[in-house]
DNA sequence: CAGTATCCGAACAGATACTG
DNA sequence: CAGTATCTGTTCGGATACTG
């Protein structure tokens, strides 16, 4: 993988823009970073990721897969069998994904602390303009 | 920032999934690049988001404002002036935020690809489940 | 087990109008 | 310039019921 130099700036106004919706959501991340380990079954990401409900599962699996993220394998046996696993282009986003994930897992504390703080100031300052005339 | 062995797997369970959903939305992700060069002004960032509407960057900023990534400074002048500029939270989000801004740049026509290609097989399934009996 | 289908409330996001 | 406020259509996403 090369440079790329006709790149430069953000391609803010091309359809990057749309890829990265996709991708980028809490849901895909998780399903990524899971996959990034080994082949899952269905039930096996289900598990793993807390509070994932099953549709939004499916949902997110069929769109990984129409990326060309994930790739789905059916064993046709009773009970079904269905392995979902990282295509290649997928395992290029892996790294990116890992270290994401991972900034969000170490800053957790951080963020929370800057929202408690932003929170106190929002209300000490509507506090002062309380009642205040027009 | 030393490893965190205590770490091992991705902490889905926990409120890192929360974290995880503001900032890795389209315009979150595109905003933090965005202000990776430079310190920049309101209107300077809506120009450079194509698509933004209004009240999506100030949705957008408070939220990340909120989060201790990004610093906003009023200047009491008239007509007004905002800077919005990166913390140093914010800052330690940037190199994985650029690359996977990147990554969306450079692999768009193999997203798109990898869709039509689904799409294909997805109708000529169809085609062939047309018709038949249950 | 691994889904699909449907319903429905909640959250999101654009358009528009107004303001210090 | 840099917002806020409001209204509204759209999408998201959980709950539930059903199936090969």
């Amino acid at each position: 993988m090369e440079v790329q130099p006709p790149e430069g700036r953000l391609a803010t106004g091309c359809g990057a823009r749309e890829i990265l919706d996709r991708i980028a959501d809490k849901w895909s991340l998780y399903v990524i970073s899971l996959l990034g380990e080994r082949t899952l079954r269905f039930t096996e990401l289900k598990r793993g990721i807390d509070g994932i409900s099953q549709r939004m599962l499916t949902v997110t699996l069929r769109a990984l897969e129409r990326d060309g993220l994930v790739s789905r394998t059916v064993y046709p046996v009773m009970p079904p069998r269905v392995d979902y696993t990282l295509t290649d282009l997928g395992r290029t986003l892996l790294e990116t994904v890992t270290t994401l994930v991972g900034w969000a897992d170490r800053n957790l504390e951080a963020i929370e602390a800057a929202r408690a703080d932003y929170d106190t100031r929002a209300q000490a300052l509507r506090a002062l303009t309380e009642g205040l005339p027009d």
